[in-house]
DNA sequence: CGTTACCTTGAATCTCCTCAATACACGTGG
DNA sequence: CCACGTGTATTGAGGAGATTCAAGGTAACG
């Protein structure tokens, strides 16, 4: 029997990663590479709308998002939900599930996204025999655990311009860096009540305060297309420190 | 030359560490422990008030709180401060500094503190040799992460009464499974201008929602002292979901 | 052409903030 | 010992900010 082709038909194989190509990632050892074309056990892709994680949800996999956008969010019994965070290309999702057995918030694609799967059971050989891969997974917890700080100091903190001034610069940002932006431009899918929950606000009062910021000219955003006009004024609004500058890692 | 003793007079070598003794805390295996005996520099003994680590500061330690209380905050540029966390014994601290070489918020002592003092540069032999030490360190970070994402949710989601109540529970329990709760009562060293940072009140009005909501009878904090009178009814004004169960991993 | 999803606007109400004043416990120096 | 500051907790009043309810508008899609 011959062996199984390892990357069949439409599986990027890892050293053709579209993150690898990314300006500020981190590039594997070739022994590093050779592991994780063996740790990636296949790609999943879903639409828009998909509920890729559950919270309480056990499951078998690590994924690592190779395309598209995806949120973060809990919810209360009642049906309030707090979007914690967004996912953008070549971010890692359901580490806690590997950590926990549960996942302690559910996670849903905002476009057709595309995942790199990592079974969890190829992480305790990533452990034992990758301690700069293991590093890498510590880096990205710790790195996940900056980005709610920043959030949850917006949402305790900031008033609501700073608030939403603060979301759509970080989002630009981290699409810019996942290579995302063209010309100043980016599509963000996102919709105002998502924007509404990420800050704690009602849809009425974000869309009330959005149509204020727009007026300061900082950026364009309708139909889902964003135009930065004027990134350091944004920053100014926000009140927004330095962003996390250097290498990033990535599975 | 003689040896120096690895842990001189006042020191507690780690095989007779506090935190071990804990229910609910992983044992370490005795390589495991042996190797702690070696990372461990030594100890750091604060008085409440003290700032150990800075926003944006670098620094060669790692710290594992054996005990006291100390919170994490971030500030804006313009003093608003936001409580991100609470510290108590056996919680790491300083993770941000030996991934990023910079912590994204600060850490202040509540009471008089005494932190396991772990140098950095061990923490690459640590990754390489101890893979379950390793993993213990991701779950701490995933941990965190968490946590924050509760209080977020919290901040964003939750009323005022369901804040309050959230904040005094999740201190609570957090404390019994340090073992500081007697007979039902802790002392919390904790003002309500920390409370207010917390939940993203003013003081004043942090003030008046705790008035109403210790006339529920849940509780009883005056003076730093705590005794839990209803839990369950606390958790159900509180709306929170079932703690995190099993054993956990310390440094 | 009707449905659905999303965005926008106005009005009434409630939540929360600021300002201001008081009260109490504690420690310090006279 | 008391007088005084400092830090913390408490309370009231008026105003800014956010919520809810309700209504309309637009674009996409069958």
């Amino acid at each position: 029997m011959p062996p199984k082709p390892k990357f069949p038909p439409g599986v990027t194989p890892c050293d053709k990663c579209p993150i690898r190509k990314l300006e500020g990632f981190r590039r594997f050892t070739p022994e590093e590479l050779a592991f994780m074309m063996e740790f990636k056990s296949g790609e999943l892709a879903a639409e828009a709308g998909t509920t890729i994680l559950s919270e309480g949800s056990d499951g078998p996999h690590l994924y690592t998002l190779l395309s598209g956008w995806i949120f973060k969010y809990k919810t209360l019994e009642d049906g309030r939900r707090q979007v914690t965070n967004f996912g953008l290309p070549g971010d890692l999702i359901g580490l806690q599930a590997s950590m926990f057995d549960a996942m302690t918030h559910s996670v849903e694609a905002l476009t057709d996204v595309t995942l790199c799967v990592l079974p969890r059971a190829k992480i305790w050989p990533l452990y034992k025999n990758f301690e700069g891969l293991a590093f890498d997974v510590t880096w990205l917890a710790a790195r996940e655990e900056a980005m709610l700080t920043e959030y949850l100091a917006t949402v305790g903190q900031r008033n609501s311009m700073e608030r939403i001034a603060f979301v759509l610069l970080d989002l630009f940002r981290r699409a810019q860096r996942s290579g995302l932006v063209k010309k100043g431009e980016v599509t963000l899918p996102i919709a105002q009540h998502h924007l509404a929950d990420t800050i704690g606000f009602s849809l009425v009062h974000t869309n009330k305060v959005l149509q204020k910021l727009r007026r300061t000219g900082c950026f364009n955003w309708t139909n889902s297309k964003f135009v930065m006009r004027d990134e350091a004024k944004l920053a100014g609004i926000a009140m927004a420190s330095e962003p996390m500058e250097g290498v990033r890692p990535f599975l």
